[in-house]
DNA sequence: ATGAAGGTTCTAGCGGCTATAAGGTCAACC
DNA sequence: GGTTGACCTTATAGCCGCTAGAACCTTCAT
């Protein structure tokens, strides 16, 4: 049973910065914090575990729509585990979706890298290729 | 030689949207268009090169700033095209480091996908996961 | 008593568009 | 010549997930 923080020591307990904190509140990511007498907010080891989940969430690349939804399931113990599974599935597929784009983008890349051996941009193959 | 078009047939003409192309015209990215007397934007094929140029650009995930340099470069064909080569090249680094970011990510959803069998959140292995 | 390091709210900005509103123009048809 | 409907114009606000700044208040140590 620790004693209440601020919201600076919640953010280093948690690596967010404290304008990030406030900005969950404000989007309902988090609840209103309570506060002070002088209005400062005021956080438990609850709202700590609150933030890193929605970090370790944010860190899988997800929105904080989903980050939301994930939150909710997690409060209700009964919830069912498939919504859990498929907004972790669709997000595995919208990486692997990107994936397949970038590594294209990379073959692209490569490609034009290798193709110009010119001076100048009269000669030069990537210009000529962008401009066909 | 053909005549003059419009915006609307500009962005048909090149798979952009006529939004997009007042925008690039707001930002620098286009030269302000010539007007009919009642202030239409009439473009020439000149504009619709320029414009399949910065869409090309655009498709390698090049951001305006690269792609406004890259076409300041194109229009002078005396510049160095070391330039050239350091913006693709910036490029593929930048698609090379996300790639790496993504796969990494692929599997952490990947083995997190497959951790899960249970029915309700009170058992669901992803949540504790994220949890802890 | 003072100063630094924290906290507060509010507003605006990032990129690259996209959407909406409220209006002007043009060509075609009756 | 009048009307429709497709097109054009500008201006403004919104998207996401923060981030930065201004202007002010509180707390704590010296």
């Amino acid at each position: 049973m620790t004693s209440p923080i601020t919201i600076g020591q919640l953010a280093k307990a948690t690596d967010t910065k404290a304008v990030t904190i406030r900005y969950y509140e404000s989007v309902g990511l988090i609840a209103p914090a309570t506060r002070t007498q002088a209005g400062y907010r005021l956080y438990t080891e609850q709202e700590r575990d609150r933030l890193i989940f929605i970090k370790r969430a944010r860190h899988l690349g997800l929105n904080l729509d989903d980050v939301k939804a994930l939150l909710g399931l997690a409060d209700d113990n009964n919830a069912p585990c498939e919504q859990v599974d498929s907004i972790i599935h669709e997000q595995l597929e919208r990486v692997r979706s990107r994936l397949k784009d970038l590594q294209q983008l990379e073959q692209e890349l490569d490609r034009l890298e290798r193709c110009c051996q010119a001076d100048t941009v009269a000669d030069c193959k990537i210009i000529e290729s962008l401009s066909r």
